[in-house]
DNA sequence: TTATCTGTCAAACGTTTGTTTTAATCAATC
DNA sequence: GATTGATTAAAACAAACGTTTGACAGATAA
């Protein structure tokens, strides 16, 4: 075995593409482009993926594992609401900020079209949603209501990945330079911390609420 | 002159495209493709939009202008704090239930890499954002800071544009009938108003926490 | 009526697409 | 020293790609 060796032209192939579906997206890019910038030949894409569309189910599975094994234990932990929320915010944000690439692609929207595809995104979120049913049950969010789910953890996941998308197209154009140099450790410490602030007050507020009109 | 008839065929190539962007991405549909399902000649394609990007440019042209001329108005009235969250996040839900396609294709991070798309995309956010500030400061956002900035009410958006992604790609697959089902006019109501709640408080409980910490 | 313009069409343009095949080389394992 | 697995280059494949061309019908304008 050269597995050392293996690995890398695998992973190059890997990162090379993640970066240009990251930017281009998945369709727009074609596998001559992938094998140049990874500096294999062409054939060891289907070598080591199959197909194109394995590398995307690649980038898929690696991001959901990553997340879900970031996540669940952190959602698992036995702490007051507040803390919990705190960390849980702080942990996604450190997630999105370590794998942006890996995430802008495997959390697109697009493509619906290739049922394996979404076979797989349908899987994994699953999961991780039956993975995270005590941080949100903390919360006080009955997984069986409709309303109560689209209130749910994925409302701050939808806004931290959307804050790094942004980021990430900021970053793609020079223009942009000096807001992008402002998003530094110190920032996302900040970030992280008013973003709990935001939710928590939010939820509590809203329990309160809800007490009220019970009464 | 027969604009009667000139609208009927650039707008069905405009609708076909903007359905097939909306489902596969833009990259992963071709000229044919939009022609077949609009029922025209490929080269009709090219006669009305020029080349195949611009068909993308009049979607997000008619996106943002859309999204602009609902926005803009509700983000100038003059109403208490509560009461203009409200109205904003109401008119929000509605602009993204009405024009979900045209949101998912416009408002989509990628592609990155066409400069033509992305000049589009930011003088539309630039001009957008100017047009909220009175709303921005209403809420205690100051654009100046990143951090404010990063807070303001593009994190609802986002929240919104989350939600109907999520509704349009489980609109796809027959096994999520009965969740899409359960989104009829009652939940957006509902809806609405308990994420109008949950920033309200979270806004005001944030607020609170600075005054007291400048005591 | 003749000339002009506009919408529409089929056909063809040269590229590029994803994938497969074949032959050859290199390094490591048995 | 034979075998195996990783990698390369080059070529071929049909299919699809975005775009252009030239012709033609019908309405409009001179």
């Amino acid at each position: 075995m050269r597995t050392a060796q293996n690995k890398r032209a695998k992973q190059r192939i890997f990162e090379a593409a993640l970066a240009l579906f990251a930017r281009k997206g998945y369709a727009a890019v074609g596998v001559r482009e992938i094998a140049k910038k990874a500096h294999v030949n062409i054939s060891m894409i289907n070598y080591y993926f199959g197909e194109k569309a394995g590398i995307l189910k690649a980038i898929i599975n690696e991001c959901y594992d990553r997340y879900f094994k970031t996540i669940k234990p952190v959602g698992d932990e036995d702490l007051p609401v507040d803390e919990h929320i705190r960390k849980m915010i702080r942990t996604g944000v450190n997630f999105f900020r370590k794998n942006t690439e890996l995430a802008i692609v495997a959390f697109d929207v697009i493509p619906l079209d290739i049922p394996e595809v979404m076979g797989l995104k349908v899987k994994w979120v699953t999961g991780i949603r039956e993975g995270m049913e005590n941080f949100r049950k903390k919360l006080g969010v009955d997984s069986r209501d409709v309303l109560q789910e689209s209130l749910g953890p994925n409302v701050f996941v939808a806004v931290i990945l959307n804050h790094f998308q942004g980021k990430y197209a900021a970053e793609q154009y020079p223009q942009f330079k000096e807001y992008v140099a402002q998003l530094n450790d110190a920032f996302y410490e900040r970030y992280a911390d008013a973003l709990a602030d935001l939710f928590l007050y939010g939820y509590m507020g809203r329990k309160k609420k809800e007490n009220k009109e019970e009464e």
